[in-house]
Order: structure tokens, then C-alpha cells, then sequence
DNA sequence: CCAAACCCTGAACCATGGTTCATTTCATAA
DNA sequence: TTATGAAATGAACCATGGTTCAGGGTTTGG
């Protein structure tokens, strides 16, 4: 035997894996998917771009877990909420308003995860994680329906419609220009036949308000 | 004097523009912009790959241009409705059917216009020819407004939010799985406080018969 | 201290696809 | 018919940016 992976060089290893998610992060954060280039992430995370590729078997591989990382912690408190204490109406309005306020506050970065352009597994993903919010949407516009809370629709088109009208509304008014977000959830609840709340209602509050970045 | 265009030179001139552009504008039908390469698109028209640039400076000034010929022809029919007789919600009701419905059909062509990963001055244009959409939205619900014929709300925000809905349920389904058109244009309908109507409304007939392919 | 296995480096490589331009072909007018 | 200028050609050019790999260093076990 005469080689044989310490623990410290785990460590080591695992670090640089890190390292460099974080630099693609950083990079995602500021310009876009589109601005992190294998250089730029290899400048950014201080190793050779050689390098990059025993961590990540290709950019579009890099990418696709920068994009997972950001939209779980995102789909995450969706799915919290949907899945709160409540009315089947009263948390589609809490996920609703979440979504909005959420894209609102981090447009930057909502931005990237909805609406630039992205090619192969990279618009999959990103298609996949679309359905997810209107499938969240869905299932509460049924829940809402099955108790009487509100009207009948076509809860599918329903709930794909809500869940494009926020990201589109968003990149409609420009970066600088942003839409208020109590505004863009009343417009879109409107959607599934509910009017707005005005509170500011319980279990958003903690929910939305560190990082976003 | 040794040389002057003659009539017949100054035809064929036009007639290859127009045959390169019909060229651009069927591979664009076909395969999306992404599908019209400077190489594809000189094939198809049956010149060169230099002569495009004898009619046009770059591909993207070249697919700006079948951007706008498209884009045109689908803006102008809304407007139409929007300008139209009878009342304002009556006409928002009918452009947004119409729109639904016309994006529904054309499904390939729509994702083109409204979705297909694109960069630079096309990526601008698109944003203005939604915005352009939304502009025919707002101006209907603030009429609508006026008129009594709807609650209050953020005619902006609104605006923006429908003409986001549309596409994204487009794309949300897939190219296969097109969703109902008229389900698709209660929902969105829904969120400017419209039902939506039952009969198959007049204006529309005409104006949504014909190619669209 | 050494050999083996592994990791990092970064300049070279390569694929893609838009753009150019020397050359050829064609239309015009004398 | 021929000189002239315009138009078309298409192979070569080039920019971009992801990917590879031979060379140099580092860790491990003996």
C-alpha cells in the first residue's frame, strides 16, 4: 500500500470544492450565470481552471449545482409555508406574497434563477424549478377549492399562470424600477379569486428576512 | 457615365432581401432563432453566406428584422381589438383572448417571440414588444376603471403581471401539452376582476382565423 | 529519503459560428 | 466588344470561451 487519502487531505479537498461553488455563487450573484466563466470562477476561487474540472465534470455541471443551491434554499421556504398551519386560501396568499416580496427584494439574483437566458440542462433545471412553484400553487388552489374557499377554475392553468405573471412582471419594469410587492401578489391572487390581505400576515415575517443577498 | 442601376437590377435587389428575410422568418418558424445561422439561412435563400451581408450588416441585425416582421403582424392585431368598438372591458376581455388564444395556436411561433433564450438586441426587443403588451393592458384597465367597469387596482403592476402569465403557462406545459386557451385567458382574465365570457365573442372570429403558422 | 499515487497548474487546444475580402461573375453604357 | 463598377461567391479568418494534458509539486507509507 502505498497511498492513501488522510483525513486532512479530505478536508482539504472537500474545502476546494467549496471554495469553488462559492466563487460561482458570488459570480451568479453579481452579473449572472453568464458571467461566471470557467476563468472568472477559477480567478475568483484562487485556483487554475485546470482545477475546476476535478471538481466539476463540465461548466454546465458547475452551474446546474450553483442553480440547485440557490433555488432549494428559495423552494424550501415556499414549501414551508405551503405546508404551514392555515387556511388552504390564507397560506396561497402567504406563498404568493412570499414569492413576490422575495423576488421583489432580491431582484438581482431573481433575475438569474427566472429570467436570463440559460441553455441546455441549465433551462431544464430552471423549467423544472418553475413547475414547482406552480405545482405548490396548484395543489393549494384544489385544497382551497375542496373547502369552498374559492371558485371554481382551471386549477393547472391557474397556477402555471400565477407562477410566471411574478417573474415576468418583475423583468418587465426593469432592474432599477421595481414593482411593489404587495401590489404584483394582489394582482396575481386575483388570479385564484382572492382579494389581497392587508396585514402583513404571521408566518411571512420570519420567514422572509435575512440574506436573499 | 458607365454605370446606373437599371430598373430590373433594382428588382432583383429587392427580391433577394425579401428572399433572404422569408428564408430567416421559415427557419425561425421552424427551429426558433437559434435555428437561423448565417450559414442555414444563406442555404435555405440560395446565395452565399457573404451576400447577407450585402442586405444586412449582422445576423442580428438581420433577425432583428423577422423579429419585427413577426412581431408586427401579432402587435397590430391587438391593437385592433384594443382600439376597437364596445366597451373597455369587453375589448380587454377580447385582447386578451385573442392573445391567448393566437399564442395557444401558434404555439412554436410564440415560444420564438416570447421565450426562446435570447441575447443582446433581440433580448431588447422582446422586452419592448411585451412591454408593448402591457402598455395595450394598462391603457384597457385604466378605461375600464374609469368606466366603473372594474375595481381598483394597480392598472401598472396589473398590466404587467397578464402579459407575463400568458407566456409562462405557455411554456410551463411543454409544446406538447398546450394548455386551453380559454381557460388560460379566464384565469389571467381573473386577475384584472373580469369573468370571463361564455360566448365566443365577436371581434375575435375574424381575427383569429387565418395563418398565424 | 524514496517511490507511488495524486493533485494543481496554465498555456495550448479545439469547436462553434459570425464576419471578411480577394476573386469571379454579371450588368451597364459607350 | 469592351471597359467599368457593382454584386455574388465561399473559403479563410477570427473571437470567444470551454476543455485538455504534460509538467511540476505534494502527500503518503515504507
Amino acid at each position: 500500500m502505498a497511498y492513501r487519502k488522510t483525513g486532512k487531505v479530505v478536508a482539504q479537498l472537500e474545502a476546494n470544492r467549496t471554495r469553488i461553488l462559492d466563487a460561482a455563487r458570488a459570480l451568479v450573484f453579481a452579473g449572472g450565470f453568464q458571467a461566471a466563466s470557467m476563468a472568472a470562477v477559477a480567478a475568483k476561487a484562487g485556483v487554475a481552471t485546470g482545477t475546476l474540472y476535478r471538481y466539476f465534470a463540465s461548466r454546465e455541471a458547475l452551474l446546474l449545482d450553483v442553480f440547485r443551491a440557490i433555488s432549494d434554499v428559495e423552494m424550501s421556504r415556499l414549501e414551508d409555508i405551503a405546508a404551514g398551519p392555515g387556511l388552504p386560501a390564507a397560506r396561497l396568499r402567504d406563498v404568493v406574497h412570499g414569492f413576490a416580496s422575495r423576488a421583489v427584494r432580491g431582484a438581482r439574483q431573481a433575475y438569474s434563477l427566472l429570467a436570463e437566458p440559460l441553455d441546455g440542462a441549465l433551462a431544464e433545471e430552471r423549467l423544472a424549478y418553475r413547475r414547482r412553484h406552480a405545482a405548490i400553487f396548484e395543489r393549494l388552489i384544489r385544497e382551497a377549492q375542496a373547502a369552498g374557499e374559492v371558485a371554481a377554475m382551471d386549477a393547472h392553468v391557474t397556477a402555471a399562470a400565477i407562477a410566471g405573471a411574478i417573474p415576468s412582471a418583475l423583468t418587465l419594469h426593469g432592474p432599477d424600477n421595481v414593482p411593489d410587492a404587495d401590489a404584483l401578489s394582489a394582482a396575481v391572487l386575483r388570479m385564484a379569486g382572492l382579494d389581497p390581505h392587508t396585514d402583513t400576515s404571521s408566518s411571512l415575517e420570519e420567514l422572509s428576512h435575512d440574506q436573499s443577498a
